[in-house]
RNA sequence: GGGGGCAUAACUCAGUCGGUAGAGUAGUUGGCUUUUAACCAAUUUGUCCCAGGUUCAAGUCCUGGUGCCCUCACCA
């Protein structure tokens, strides 16, 4: 990197700024002709919407801008693939058209380039909509060279990393990242349509609670004290329902201190709601309403109507109602033992390699749920939800009245993934306490770390009847867009900082821009 | 954290038995008024990831490191 910019690419920009344009100008509409002000000229066109109005708007003046991925040059004449946010439409610059002083800036034209082009909408001898431009400007002057133009940005590292490349240079990719919008958005919709109430918690939390996850940790100067990124917002929306707001919902960034992997970003986005005067089994519904608004923006419908998406190879449907089956019916029907039966389980622990790891409740049930998640999780492939969980390793879901051995809470499987977790909140204040006392007893990294007492005591005002149930988005939109990896539906997924450029690792007063070497 | 693989031009990739670095694209120069990865001609660009080692000689072999990918483990 002996220089930062390419230096045929600095020349063109000295070329521009020769000819008296500006290679970064402040506003894209085109210069006045001769004094004639340009107050009534078209208005900006996207690509997709022109070539889709291509046969009834022939012949009309419109205006485009966009990236210049491709070039096909003649002496006198010059096709461009024009590429903006919808897609791509071709210009063709025409020296006899255009005026002779902006034709000429094609000579400083580079791929990557961010113009404008304003022209008649026509075609060509081979029918593709075209416009043939009659004023033609640099917008913005690319230093950096895109992908090749065929095989386009193919290392996953540099997909990520250079995210920004990755977008403009592939539509599908684009593509995905509207699509996942337009889901977020989906989702919010059924919650407004059932008078829930969009809410913003806190982020920095003293304690950290409402999962079991290693926090992140920092440190706050003024107040002198440690905060830790949120792990879930759950125990500030149920503080909500205690103080009368009845119907919440956040999509939430939360944070977790553990490794990265296919499906594992150390910031990822749950949308947690709370209903008051619910419980699990009207989670339950709402999250398949969920499930299914988010499949219809993902464009997972089928021309009979039904839902289908393609995970990893496998086909899902997803047209209600989903499947649903209580947790000690699946575990007895994979684990061939029931749930409940402490005199068999110890056996089948023992021919998978799990432990009891001391005399406690906690500590049995755990044990009982990892052979559930070693036998029963891999045949759950969903869509389908598992119910009544045993109440040990349930601190925050209220027990049920018919057998307090269950808890009301569910889990909803998807493509092989855990979706959601949603419970009957519990709402007991000293019950309550006694489970948070024993988590902070047992000591685990992943438990929080001190009873939030203020917690306790929005309980002991009362927390109404609800139901709460949370969904990881990144994970939903994976298995509707058919996407591996976390990696492909997050705009910025972690990495490693780069090497010599930028990030913590590199905050030294060594200039990021070398101007010359004197060797 | 364990195991396996990869790292060569701005991008996509070749590189034989160890013999001193290649193609296409992009860029540059010229030509061309209907192309679609346009074409024709000429041409520029390298810390072969880093540091050691073996060797007369290392992109190639060895050791260590770094990064990425896969996989297992971990991960409500």
């Amino acid at each position: 990197m002996a220089d930062f910019f390419h230096p045929d690419r600095l020349q063109k920009l000295e070329d521009l700024k020769a000819s008296g344009a500006d290679p970064y100008p402040a506003q894209a509409a085109f210069a006045p002709i001769d004094g004639v002000t340009a107050t009534s000229g078209p208005k900006r066109e996207l690509a997709a919407a022109l070539l889709a109005q291509a046969e009834e708007r022939q012949g009309e003046t419109v205006l485009i801008y966009g990236r210049v991925l491709g070039r096909r040059g003649y002496g006198k004449l010059a096709f461009l693939d024009v590429c903006d946010q919808s897609g791509r439409i071709q210009a063709c610059m025409q020296k006899d058209l255009v005026l002779p002083a902006e034709f000429e800036h094609l000579k400083q034209l580079n791929l990557g380039d961010i113009i404008a082009v304003e022209g008649e909408l026509s075609k060509t001898k081979v029918g593709e909509p075209t416009v043939f431009g009659t004023r033609f400007r640099i917008l913005t002057k690319a230093l950096e060279n895109p992908p090749e133009k065929f095989h386009g940005l193919a290392d996953a590292e540099l997909r990520a990393r250079r995210r920004y490349v990755d977008l403009f240079a592939n539509q599908e990719v684009r593509d995905s990242f509207f699509k996942r919008s337009a889901i977020i958005q989906a989702m919010r919709e059924v919650f407004l349509a059932r008078a829930y109430t969009e809410v913003d918690t806190p982020v920095l939390h003293p304690i950290y609670g409402g999962a079991n996850a290693k926090p992140f940790s920092t440190h706050h100067n003024a107040l002198d004290m440690q905060l830790f990124l949120r792990i879930a917002p759950e125990l500030y929306l149920k503080r909500l329902l205690v103080g009368g707001m009845e119907r919440v919902f956040e999509f939430a960034r939360v944070f977790r201190n553990e490794g990265l992997s296919m499906r594992h970003n150390p910031e990822f986005t749950m949308v947690e709601f709370y209903e008051a005067y619910s419980d699990v089994y009207g989670m339950m519904e709402l999250t398949e309403q969920l499930v299914v608004a988010a499949a219809r923006a993902a464009g997972c419908e089928q021309q009979d109507g039904s839902l289908k998406t393609i995970f990893r190879d496998e086909e899902f449907q997803l047209s209600p109602p989903f499947a649903r089956v209580t947790y000690a019916d699946v575990f007895l029907e994979h684990v061939g033992c029931a749930a409940t039966d402490r005199v068999g389980l110890p056996a089948k622990m023992a021919d998978h390699g799990i432990q009891v790891a001391n005399s406690s409740e906690y500590a049995w049930w755990k044990a009982v749920n990892d052979l559930f998640e070693e036998l029963v999780e891999p045949h759950l492939r969903g869509p389908i939800f598992v119910h009544d969980y045993p109440a040990a390793i349930c601190p925050l879901a209220k027990p049920l009245a018919s057998d307090p051995t269950w808890a009301g809470r569910f889990e909803f499987f998807l493509g092989g993934m855990e979706l959601a977790n949603a419970f009957s909140e519990l709402n007991d204040p000293q019950l309550q306490l006694a489970k948070f006392e024993e988590q902070v007893v047992d000591k685990d990294p992943e438990s929080p770390n001190q009873v939030d007492m203020d917690y306790v005591r929005a309980l002991a005002y009362g927390l109404p009847p609800a139901g709460g149930c949370g969904i990881g988005v990144d994970r939903l939109i994976m298995v509707l867009l058919g996407k591996d990896t976390i990696r492909d539906v997050l705009l910025f997924p972690h990495m490693r900082p780069e090497k010599d450029f930028g990030g913590a690792a590199a905050s030294t007063d060594e200039p990021l821009v070398k101007t010359g070497d004197p060797s």
